[in-house]
DNA sequence: GTAAAAACTTGATATAGATCAAGTGTTTTG
DNA sequence: CAAAACACTTGATCTATATCAAGTTTTTAC
């Protein structure tokens, strides 16, 4: 499953032979079966993690024990704990795989030495991390502004498919609802 | 009041003196007075700015002309419309003076020119912009499981002093609540 | 320094969405 | 392939927070 993020990072940076091979040599592929972890809460992350296949989330539990997605994550986005991983501290969140998944795994100290000597894929990686920036503004502002109704909307239209992968249960925690609330919602805007 | 801005460089850089010269040579200093906006929505953002003095926020107005407020930002931090500055595209934010304030502004092309060629720079960006990353994440997951209350409590708990110098009316927003509702809250939490 | 504007409080009422509950359909798994 | 577990729907009721309204206090600006 390797090609699949080689196919990204030619995609996404232009890089010698000798820098695509040294990038490689610090993959780790993992597989992961629907339901299972791949970082529990009270676990130090130490990763970064690219999906090739499949689709994950990322949710804490509060002390009542409801779950609430934080994110969710598919094949060419990345996932991880960026606060667990900055600062080594435990983390509050879990990340499991919604269906079966395939990930390309780099050791942070890894990760960071090929930001270091790899100056393009550094270029790359900041680049994510503006986006991701920029998307978690967003979502900010949706759960500022706007009604169930277009929360729901917005997130169908900005993550077509999406919907069709993950069960309903979760995309209502993510978009701050009950189950009950966007089955409505759903029935509602099917109408129209 | 560029001191401010080159003792925050010294906090957390290593610059030798032609790097700190250079940086400086930059700089734009920018004074506002208090509800003077730094970007209105519409404008296309091309800035990088440093707060020294003051404090600014940064909302969004929806179709029925209520504000929201996205993020507030104070002296030793940084404010923007970063999604209007990557994809150069108008802005849906509005960003203005809470209280008379003072900047340091670098056009976009001085900065990543300041990236590429002071690298602790560099750095010192890609840190506050993880940082920015974590702190955009757990506002989320706080939208997503507290309630007002517990919104209210974590907020003056992370950013004491922001609940002395920001108009509730404000605060109320960037919690999602109506200023009456945070009114209500302020006397019962007070009492105990 | 005073009038106007803004910010905050408090009460009464309304409502979006939550909760509880029961039924149906659909995966999962031994 | 059967039954348990899970996912979704629908209805009835409840509740946290919004909305509307009026009064008070604080700030702003000439």
């Amino acid at each position: 499953m390797y090609e699949i993020f080689q196919k990204y990072l030619d995609d996404k940076t232009t890089l010698t032979q000798a820098e695509s091979d040294y990038i490689q040599s610090f993959a780790i592929i993992k597989k992961l079966r629907k339901k299972q972890y791949l970082l529990q809460e009270g676990d130090i992350w130490k990763y970064d993690a690219f999906i090739t296949k499949g689709c994950l989330r990322t949710y804490s539990v509060d002390e009542k024990g409801s779950e609430h997605v934080n994110s969710f994550s598919i094949e060419n986005w990345w996932t991880g704990d960026r606060e667990s991983l900055l600062y080594q501290q435990p983390s509050r969140f879990n990340i499991d795989a919604v269906e079966d998944s395939e990930l390309v795994l780099f050791t942070h100290d890894n990760f960071e030495l090929l930001c270091k000597e790899v100056p393009a894929f550094n270029a790359m990686v900041n680049a994510i991390l503006q986006k991701s920036f920029i998307a978690a503004q967003n979502r900010i502002q949706a759960s500022l502004s706007f009604t169930a109704e277009e929360k729901y909307l917005n997130f169908i239209n900005k993550y077509p498919g999406f919907a069709l992968r993950i069960p309903q249960t979760m995309i209502a925690s993510y978009l701050g609802m009950t189950p009950e609330t966007l089955s409505r919602i759903r029935k509602q805007t099917a109408k129209k």
